[in-house]
DNA sequence: CGAATATATTCCCATATCGGAATACAACAA
DNA sequence: TTGTTGTATTCCGATATGGGAATATATTCG
């Protein structure tokens, strides 16, 4: 077996930096393929190509408009990503994160050099 | 130029969903390998290289102990991902959805067949 | 020392990837 | 029709993956 496809998963698909961009361009709103090339300045048949990976998980929706495309994200579908990363919140959060340090500084008054 | 590499980034480490599993066994604390191993039932090779990579990219630390390497999460590193997300949170959240959708529902009565 | 235990490393293979270039296709315009 | 515009598809090559199997390395035990 080889790496799982870019397509398997929401979380594959934001691996690839450009795909990343590419949502955060749409969350502005629903835009059409060429403005995304514009904008990002990556060229036309990666766009397309990235765009099918977003749509194939379900991160983008799309509209024709006679020779246009219109690409929209559904932001819903990143709801998996934040749910789980959201699971490990509190480990950074924590204030043990600081007393662990103040221990440690303690600690090392203890024993001065 | 291919995939990036899954050592490159945390969004690169995470795609993989035995890595997803392994990161929630170590939230709950330091683990050496063997238990990871016998826990999630993943062979012994694969959860060391499995390990490695998160080890690469920060999301976790060793502490060695004789033979034995005990692995611990190191959360913050999984911040950037929970913060690019969160960026995208009030998109899901909007009651502009429950508002579209109302007007749809709208639209779809005065038009009734 | 030799055996056992805990973990890492190396090989091999089937499979996808991403970018680039060229090309296909569909809708529209003149 | 012919040309143009907007987008998708196909082919290529370099690269890396993840699992399996075998093996290496290090530490501890008797």
């Amino acid at each position: 077996m080889a790496r799982a496809a870019t397509t398997s998963d929401a979380f594959n698909a934001i691996a690839e930096p450009r795909r990343r961009q590419i949502i955060g361009l749409l969350a502005h709103g629903e835009r059409p393929v060429n403005e995304v090339v514009k904008k990002l300045r990556i060229a036309q048949p990666q766009v397309s190509k990235h765009l099918g990976v977003l749509e194939k998980v379900g991160l983008v929706t799309v509209r024709e408009a006679g020779r246009q495309r219109f690409y929209k994200l559904n932001a819903k579908a990143l709801k998996p990503i934040h749910d789980w990363v959201k699971t490990f919140e509190r480990l950074w959060n924590e204030r043990l994160d600081r007393l662990a340090d103040y221990l440690n500084e303690l600690q090392a008054q203890e024993k001065p050099k």
